[in-house]
RNA sequence: GCCCCUAUCGUCUAGUGGCCUAGGACGCCGCCCUUUCACGGCGGUAGCACGGGUUCGAAUCCCGUUGGGGGUACCA
């Protein structure tokens, strides 16, 4: 039973501002985005920072600059507001303040003083196992005994009094799933120093900006029992209308059996565009992280994804990132962009590495345009394009060989090749590829009867500097006649 | 310890009782194409964790075992 249907649907993203946005997030934030879109309902961007000593100016500025790049647009949240505002917790304070105020006068809030110590203690006394947590002990605590404990000096956190029966709900991906509430302990809204916690903020937040559909990692399974508490005492209140679905993502695992780590940089999102990955290529494999589009078919487009992605199909089981096929997807959507599309984006590349200046020459220019459609079909990143094209833009001085690539093709045969080549080339009239082919064809295949492979490779290397270049004649035509056979001469010892 | 989630090729997955001698993708291997590297094409490799049920029939449903993961904070 959904409590919202169409555009009724509002579900969040909700980070804290700590570290670099990672893998495991981002896939969170597109779910929950794709979801959005599906339904035609709001995508609501919230921050949540209650934690200042880990919180960052910049880790919020990368989630937001993040999400942009991926195309993920939000609805309300910062810097494009919305009618349930503020949308970063740090801001919200007063909001909090009330609400549990309100929670404490309607009973569902009780000041606790114990310690885990003395919770222990307890525990043992009974004879029972000192690590099944809170006991609910300071429920019933009399005003006397409260009293008592502030003239202590001890200062109270205030916990939600669990209610007795089991808690039951039917998760969007799982199914339904129970726990009894004597397994979920009375747990703490508020620090003792007034300061309210996550898990009473998180809630509060969602109920008061009318959330439908909370979609999150299965590491929060745990809690929503607590949640759904939490909630029905803010229904109770009248801050909450309905307790939203509950839907819970397998988590994203990195090598080995461990989740994903923030400090591993293979899970950095900036790693990725730093490579030259494509947002519609990430995001395709992005959403292969525990989603799937059909039977027989794993490559679509943004568009595609958002028609899809009804909030089925979503897997319970933990995904692995593999970073071979998220390369191969990426390189499926570099062979599918435009071609005009392919080199704009290369040229974005070429600058971001310092190849050719913000404002390229027309010469850079129309040396972009000829060169993207001999790259787009053999590169898997948009990096692998700029290295593949790099001895077209670089510096006579800068330009450099792979010397592994001199040591196999530039040896006593290359030398014979090379000196062939600069004879048969010199002469050549008309500096086109089917020129430049026919010449060195008749020279080297013919008269001096070489096989392709040894009399090509010792060129490419001689003009490219490696041994995997674009094809080599139309290299040679964009190099252009004098820097082709100069770098000829300069192989040639 | 207690609670919860989870279990199909190396990896991501399809599969909701008969369409399954289990399909796709990545990877890997071979062949073709070929001026390198790729692209593309063709073919191959490899899997239902185990044990009990239920059923005429189970990868699919139930129970258990084992394995994996998470939670059990005055972090989020």
């Amino acid at each position: 039973m959904s409590p919202a249907t169409g555009s009724d649907i509002r579900v969040r993203f909700c980070p804290s501002p700590t570290g670099t946005p990672h893998v495991g997030l981002i896939r969170t934030c597109l779910f929950n985005w794709a979801f959005a879109r599906h339904h035609g309902g709001s995508f609501v961007f919230r921050i949540e920072d209650t934690d200042a000593a880990r919180d960052t100016q910049e880790s919020y500025e990368m989630l937001l600059d993040t999400l942009r790049w991926f195309g993920m647009d939000w609805d309300e949240g910062p810097e494009v507001g919305g009618p349930y505002g503020p949308y970063r917790q740090s801001e919200r304070g007063q909001i909090y303040r009330d609400v549990v105020d309100r929670l404490v006068e309607a009973g569902h809030l009780y000041e606790s003083y114990s310690s885990v110590e003395e919770t222990e203690a307890r525990h043992r006394a009974a004879g029972r196992d000192p690590k099944l947590g809170y006991d609910n002990f300071d429920r019933d605590l009399t005003d006397d005994q409260r009293a008592a404990f502030r003239a202590e000096g001890r200062a109270p956190v205030l916990r939600l009094r669990m209610p007795d029966e089991e808690i039951i709900w039917n998760d969007l991906i799982r199914g339904q799933i129970r726990f009894l509430s004597s397994t979920v302990p009375d747990f703490v809204v508020v620090r003792a120093n007034g300061e309210p916690l996550y898990t009473l903020v998180n809630p509060v937040d969602d109920a008061m900006m009318r959330i439908t559909h909370v979609i999150r990692g299965e590491d929060l399974l745990p809690s929503t029992p607590r949640q759904i508490a939490l909630y029905r005492a803010l229904i109770d209140i009248g801050v909450a209308e309905l307790v939203p679905e509950f839907g819970h993502l397998p988590y994203v695992m990195g090598e080995g059996n461990k989740k994903l780590s923030k400090r591993d940089p293979q899970a950095s999102l900036y790693h990725y565009r730093d490579e030259g990955y494509l947002p519609e290529g990430l995001i395709n494999y992005l959403a292969l992280l525990g989603w799937s589009i059909a039977e027989d078919r794993d490559i679509f487009s943004p568009d595609e994804l958002v028609t899809a992605f009804d909030g089925s199909r979503i897997s319970t089981n933990p995904a692995r990132f593999d970073p071979k096929k998220c390369l191969a997807i990426n390189a499926t959507h570099v062979r599918l962009l435009d071609p005009d599309d392919f080199a704009r984006r290369l040229q974005g590349h070429l600058i971001h590495a310092g190849l050719i200046g913000e404002q390229p020459s027309e010469a850079q220019l129309a040396l972009v345009a000829g060169a993207a459609p001999l790259v787009q079909e053999r590169v898997q990143t948009l990096g692998e394009g700029t290295d593949m094209l790099r001895f077209l833009f670089v510096s006579d001085q800068d330009f450099t060989r792979d010397e592994a690539a001199v040591a196999k093709q530039l040896g006593e045969q290359g030398q014979s090749v090379l000196a062939a080549s600069i004879s048969a080339l010199e002469n050549l009239t008309n500096w086109s590829t089917p020129a430049i082919e026919e010449a060195l064809r008749v020279e080297l295949l013919e008269r001096l009867e070489l096989k392709p492979r040894s009399a090509f490779g010792p060129l490419r290397v001689a003009v490219t500097g490696r041994q995997v270049s674009p094809p080599l004649f139309e290299s040679m035509e964009l190099l252009g006649r004098d820097t082709t056979l100069a770098r000829l001469r300069s192989a040639h010892s």
